[in-house]
DNA sequence: TCTGGGGTCCTAGGACCC
DNA sequence: TCTGGGGTCCTAGGACCC
């Protein structure tokens, strides 16, 4: 039998500004995605309990924080810390478990089936890890377990906060079928509400549909979700994990049709991602831009280059011709992004033809 | 209330080749 | 005159997650 774990940080980033910011803490305060005083454009990132409690939320916009409840810590995001922080939990973390993969800043999966003889012993072993990332750390996490990664993280949603919580493998089904479908893991908001038109409301009515049926209403995806409404689950915890592309994107601080603006931010994003691709090592062959014009509708142009590439200058050249060929003229843009992807590892020559 | 930024995976049509 | 099938690459878009 496997046994999976997945560990999940509390409320993270504000816990990360808790260590260093000590008068916050168990006060509203929020991470958010803008450093203006008023939020400018910018979202909840975080919020602590303290803040949830009056209503906010991750990924509501700031501006509608304000009016919520003033009277919070607002503090604008420290990616670098983060990481910092996140390298030091991922540390710890890597100790405890057979196989790792991390699947975000703030969250991993651990295969812990040699480390833990049974769920017993695996609890055990659970609150021990928590227990030192909170004396080593002083964060708090929040960690499922149970037999695959699907329902590890279906269990740790239900440790939060701070705790640790095992459903084991006989348990499962039960555990899952009372929960609405928005909660299955992968499926979001338009899925849900699709299920819900067929008439399948819990993750139990969804376990108990004819599979058949599934799949002529959603295709091959109907197939996975009745394996994962029925807690059911075979992919690996994935140790080696290659990156498959590189981005930045910029919300411009008003809605712009200025070309000059546009061509600056292309140049600034290329430069950043340029410098991620060196210090990766990688080659790039297909270069994106993402448009967002002001009533949030995206269109997405990309180009593959004949080559596999390592010039970073190549990126802002690409971005902007794409965008001259395909951004209309006196079109305002709210948002401009620019991707790089198809990567692969290079090791020595300055530009390689057909390296695979 | 008015909506960030960084990713992954999947689908689908058309081009092109054998 | 009307007619294959398979494989791969390219491009665009959408859903989802944190």
């Amino acid at each position: 039998m496997r046994l999976i774990a997945l560990v999940d940080m509390d409320y993270f980033f504000v816990a990360c500004e808790e260590l260093r910011h000590p008068e916050i803490r168990g006060k509203p305060a929020v991470v958010g995605s803008d450093q203006k005083p008023e939020g400018g454009r910018g979202v909840v990132m975080t919020a602590s309990y303290a803040a949830r409690k009056f209503g906010l939320r991750s990924g509501m916009p700031l501006s509608m924080a304000y009016r919520i409840k003033k009277d919070t810590a607002y503090i604008p995001q420290d990616f670098e810390y983060y990481e910092e922080m996140s390298a030091k939990v991922m540390a710890i973390v890597k100790t405890h478990a057979d196989k790792f993969e991390q699947v975000s800043i703030d969250e991993a999966f651990i295969d812990i089936s040699k480390k833990a003889k049974d769920y017993d012993d695996a609890l055990k072993l659970m609150k021990q890890l928590k227990k030192e990332i909170r004396e080593k750390l002083g964060l708090p996490c929040s960690i499922g377990v149970s037999v695959n990664k699907l329902m590890a993280k279906m269990a740790s949603e239900g440790a939060k906060p701070d705790g640790v919580k095992v459903v084991r493998e006989d348990e499962a089904k039960e555990f899952l079928s009372k929960k609405p479908v928005g909660d299955l893991y992968g499926v979001g908001r338009k899925t849900s509400q699709m299920l819900e038109q067929f008439g399948y409301r819990t993750i139990g009515d969804l376990a108990k549909a004819n599979p058949v049926v599934l799949v002529e209403r959603f295709k091959s995806y109907g197939a996975e979700l009745h394996n994962a409404a029925n807690g059911v689950d075979e992919s690996e915890v994935q140790e080696n994990w290659e990156v498959k592309s590189i981005s930045r994107e910029r919300t411009f601080e008003r809605d712009t049709s200025e070309r000059n603006e546009m061509v600056e931010a292309i140049g600034a994003m290329s430069k950043e991602v340029g410098e991620e691709l060196k210090n990766g090592g990688f080659a790039f062959k297909v270069v994106t831009i993402k448009l967002r014009y002001p009533d949030f509708s995206e269109t997405m142009r990309s180009r593959s280059l004949s080559h596999r590439s390592v010039d970073t200058e190549e990126i802002a050249q690409v971005a902007v011709q794409l965008l001259d060929k395909y951004a209309e003229r006196e079109e305002k843009l709210r948002k401009i992004g620019v991707r790089v992807s198809n990567l692969a590892k290079y090791k020595g020559q300055k530009r390689m033809l057909e390296y695979a």
